[in-house]
DNA sequence: TAATAACCTACCAAATTAGTCAACTATCTA
DNA sequence: TAGATAGTTGACTAATTTGGTAGGTTATTA
C-alpha cells in the first residue's frame, strides 16, 4: 500500500505552485530547486497537470506555470486523477465486467477492497490545495 | 496508490481459511485451487502469517493451516503487518529523524501524507476477518 | 536576437513484483 | 516401516514499474 514518488512529487509541486505561483507564472526550475525534484521529471508531471487543466503555462522569459483554478477549488484527488495515480486495491481493476483473479466471479474480498478505495478517495476529496498551503506553517 | 498482489492474496487466503479452516487444518493446495493463487506463492505468504502467529501449521496427511485466533479477533491490519505490506505514503518513511526528499526539513506535504496513512490504518483496524467471511454471501 | 522556459521524445538502470523450481523435512496412515 | 502428504527453505527469473537522464525543438519576450 504505497504511493509513487510521481504522486508525492505532483502534490508537493502543486503546493509549491500554490505558494509561489498563484499570482504570476512560476518556472519549474524554481520549483525544482525549492523542492529538490528533478526538472525533467517535473516537466513530465506538469504535462499531465496541464492536460487536466489544473495549471496553465506561459512560455518564454518570465513564463512558467500558474494555477488554473483557485487553490481552494483543487482537491488532492484531482491531482491524483490528473497524473493517473490510481487508487487501485482490487485485483480486477473495478471493471464491472472483469472477474477477480481469473475466476468466473468476484472474489471473496472484492467488496472489502472497494470499500477501502472509497475510504481513501473520500479523504482525498475532502482535502484541498489551500489546506496544505496553510498547514505547512505548522510543519517543523 | 496500490496494494500488491501479495497483500491481496494474503487477505483472500485468510478469508478462505476462515471459511474452510477454522475447525480443522486446511491445506494450501486447496486454498490454491479455490482462490486461484499459485501454491508456491501461498507457501511464502503463509510462512509470514505463521511467524506473526495468525495461523498454526500441521504437517503430514490431513494437515494444513488453521487460524490461531478467533476470526473476529483478527484485524485486516494484522494481516498487512504480518506480511510486511506497509502503509507508506510519506517520502521519508516516517522515520522521525529522517527528512523528506533530501532536504533538511520535513516537506510541505509531510503532515498530509501522515494523515492519509492514519485514515487508511484506522479503517484496516476496524475490519476483521469475520466481517469479510459474512460479507461474502452478498458478493455476486 | 539571445536568453529563457515550456514541450517533446527516446532511452535507461534499478527496484519491485510475482512468481517458478528444486530439494528437503516432518508426520501421518496404511 | 514405506510411502504419501504437506510444510519449509532458498535460489533463481521474467516482466513490469519506477524514477529518472539526455537531447533536441518551439515559442516568447526583454
Amino acid at each position: 500500500m504505497r504511493i509513487t514518488s510521481r504522486g508525492r512529487y505532483a502534490v508537493l509541486a502543486m503546493v509549491d505552485l500554490a505558494k509561489f505561483g498563484s499570482q504570476k507564472p512560476c518556472s519549474l526550475s524554481h520549483v525544482s530547486i525549492r523542492q529538490n525534484i528533478s526538472l525533467s521529471y517535473l516537466e513530465q508531471i506538469f504535462n499531465d497537470l496541464k492536460k487536466a487543466e489544473l495549471v496553465k503555462s506561459q512560455k518564454g522569459p518570465g513564463g512558467g506555470y500558474i494555477l488554473n483554478k483557485d487553490k481552494d477549488k483543487i482537491k488532492i484527488l484531482d491531482i491524483f486523477n490528473a497524473i493517473d495515480e490510481k487508487i487501485k486495491t482490487t485485483g480486477c481493476g473495478n471493471n464491472p465486467n472483469a472477474f477477480c483473479s481469473g475466476t468466473n466471479k468476484k472474489c471473496l474480498t472484492h467488496n472489502f477492497w472497494e470499500n477501502l478505495e472509497g475510504v481513501i478517495g473520500n479523504y482525498l476529496s475532502t482535502v484541498h490545495l489551500s489546506d496544505l498551503v496553510e498547514e505547512q506553517t505548522l510543519v517543523k
